[in-house]
DNA sequence: ACACGGGTGATACTCTATATCACTCGCTGG
DNA sequence: CCAGCGAGTGATATAGAGTATCACCCGTGT
């Protein structure tokens, strides 16, 4: 289910689906998205392809958000951080002790968002939700 | 509930109460804040106080979001918005058409993520909802 | 009233991201 | 296979939010 989206062919091919061209510097973005299994930062990619221009990693960083397939966090601290989406709709973690970036889906939230209708004036087309948390990683190193 | 917050004096209060002083710059500030209804943005803030230099205006609005009088808001798109809030945890409708800022409660909401703790790995300190809405006025407008 | 130290303003700067623009390269029709 | 159209690219300049710096100011406690 998730290797469809994290693969770089398949990657590829939602770019080409969309009518977008398969270039070379957007190959070399994916091949290093596609190795990526936690969050990540605009910079980060830039400094790993000195090749490629800075703006083409923004456009298609861009590009691939549109497509879903990558989506932006800007975290209350810290620098604003990508991360590949395994699936279209999902969620973040963020540890506030390590800043790594998670990805969860929870089918209540869901079902809550479209129940909470009733108490919201407007139509609501839209939610995202940040939980904020210590990761089993740095629990334990941090001695519980 | 929500005067005391929101009022120039309460807020005033708020900052004396935490050691920081009261000066004529910040009085200045709370001022316009209180007249504000909706989400702002720091620039608006500067414009409307052109006798206050840039960089107080951000290290007050930095001030008052420790004091949790304001908020900041990362949003998907546009600029990121500040607004004032009524009650210390709340969560933000944001309208796609229009961009104004709401604020919003939901008990259930606290509830579920209390309830969600086992699905997550590591252990939840926080989070953070947006709602996308179309608010009514929009609605209207647009012709429904 | 004084002096101490938090607060301020002007300015320069950082950092993420985008606009510009001439050039390049992928794709399609011939 | 080649030409040429136009999407895509890179270097650079720029935008825009926010912060660092630093000399000066002013609120506060005595």
């Amino acid at each position: 289910m998730t290797s469809l989206r994290h693969s770089r062919s398949g990657i590829l091919a939602a770019i080409e689906d969309r009518g977008y061209r398969s270039t070379a510097p957007r190959r070399a973005i994916v091949r290093v998205l596609a190795g990526k299994q936690e969050g990540f930062t605009a910079e980060e990619i830039v400094n790993e392809l000195p090749g490629v221009g800075r703006a083409t990693i923004f456009r298609t960083l861009k590009l691939l958000m549109e497509i879903g397939v990558v989506c932006r966090l800007n975290l209350r601290d810290g620098d604003p951080k990508y991360s590949l989406s395994s699936v279209e709709h999902h969620h973040h973690t963020v540890c506030v002790a390590c800043g790594n970036v998670g990805e969860f889906q929870a089918a209540t939230v869901e079902r809550l968002m479209r129940g909470m209708e009733v108490d919201i004036p407007g139509q609501i087309v839209g939610h995202r939700i940040e939980l904020y948390v210590t990761c089993d990683r740095c629990l334990e190193h941090d001695g519980s």
